[in-house]
DNA sequence: ATTATCTATAGATCTATAGATAATGC
DNA sequence: ATTATCTATAGATCTATAGATAATGC
């Protein structure tokens, strides 16, 4: 009965907005049937986005910002260059997957392309270009494949965003699990000598606990949700 | 001048129709935007299609019905299975980029989850299904590792997409040489032994030429584009 | 008193049809 | 005579605003 506050509508109103962008693709999905799914009528959104593409700009946001300091960290700590991106890919793979939201349709062609959402697609280049850093100090140091760098970057990107909307279709998997995974595989396809990924990954693993030791970004790597009512 | 022909008018619609899907999503594309990329009004439209649903069903059907043909025929060939697998998606992608579409909003979760265009869905969950079975004759034949059979099919699927949705943006790649770029990561990623990528690729190309010969598959894999007005 | 919702609706789309007109092929 | 286009428009959306009403917090 006192669940009528705005924080609880408004965080109904980005879960359910990013489930059905996932599954309708951002466009096709009206503030009516936004509205529908919270249960409140379409000029109700309105008093707490003043736009549709508002809501998707916030979407966006909270899967850009974290990651590319997520990619930054990474970047600073010691150990070999493939360990420091596997750490940095299962990092954020994971807290992604823990995020109660569905980022299925941030990145599609109709969002990035969006004029109402320039600023979040500078976000998005400056996430690329953080990772293709990552990419690139591996290939310099002869521990990956030296494919076009370019290509390798977005071959990552391509894998990363096929695994997290597989997930968010999956019921029973474990973030952690399914992050290792991801990032393994990747991390095979790239490494020069990919009988080396099992000890990448072990190195990586003690990276990991470094980077969630560091303060500043604990709160933002999980392992906990950072919101409570959690019904994805 | 003589140019007025409802087939030139037609393949203007589809060509126009598959750049502005990929770029701004199909539902956000009107039939207003693609009239205006081919030079005729919007209701002209409706003699040469009676939806635009059609007109994506009809993309869809260049896409996924030769590609469930050529991975059906690379299971019949000689060879081992990872060489099978490689052929298979080797010709497929290359027959992607040969044609004058852009086919990145083809299985996007907005068209695939779209009532009016169940009929292609069914069509392309048979073309995962086929590519499913290479690949789990690839991990039976102890050549592929043995993860999770769905999430190595998917895995590949992601990447194709994102190397094909990639390549629609350059200009300057050879079709023949990207497909085998694509190919070969895809398989290094896959194979138990990595280093054996560049035998299974050897192997492969052999597959590929034996195929080209096979007199009900040679008009559709190339390497001549289908292009001009003589599609269809 | 402030915050959150509601109904009603303006104004801008969008798809598809109807029916007239122009171009092309016998 | 047939094919391809056009103008005009119906009818169904969609986003966002205006202003009234209900709920909540001092």
């Amino acid at each position: 009965m006192a669940e009528h506050t705005s924080i609880h509508t408004r965080e109904q109103i980005l879960r359910v907005s990013s489930r059905l962008f996932t599954e309708r693709g951002y466009r096709a999905t009206s503030t009516r049937d936004i509205a529908e799914g919270v249960g409140i009528r379409q000029p109700s959104l309105f008093h707490h986005f003043s736009s549709k593409a508002e809501i998707m700009a916030e979407l966006q946001q909270v899967e850009f910002e974290p990651a590319v300091r997520i990619l930054d960290a990474a970047r600073s700590l010691g150990g070999s260059a493939s360990a420091r991106l596997f750490c940095a890919l299962f990092l954020d793979f994971r807290r992604l997957l823990l995020l109660p939201y569905d980022l299925g349709a941030t990145t599609t062609a109709e969002v990035l392309n969006e004029p109402a959402l320039a600023d979040q697609r500078l976000v998005w280049d400056r996430l690329l270009a953080a990772q293709g850093t990552l990419i690139t100090d591996g290939i310099s140091a002869g521990e990956l494949l030296d494919l076009d760098a370019d290509f390798t970057n977005r071959a990552v990107a391509w894998l990363i965003e096929g695994a997290y909307i597989d997930a968010s279709r999956r019921e029973d998997f474990d973030p952690t699990e399914f992050a290792d995974q991801v990032a393994s595989f990747s991390l095979r396809a790239l490494l020069v000598d990919g009988a080396r990924c099992d000890r990448v990954r072990t190195e990586a693993l003690g990276l990991v606990e470094e980077l969630e030791a560091a303060a500043h970004l604990s709160s933002e790597i999980g392992p906990d949700p950072p919101l409570a009512n959690d019904h994805r």
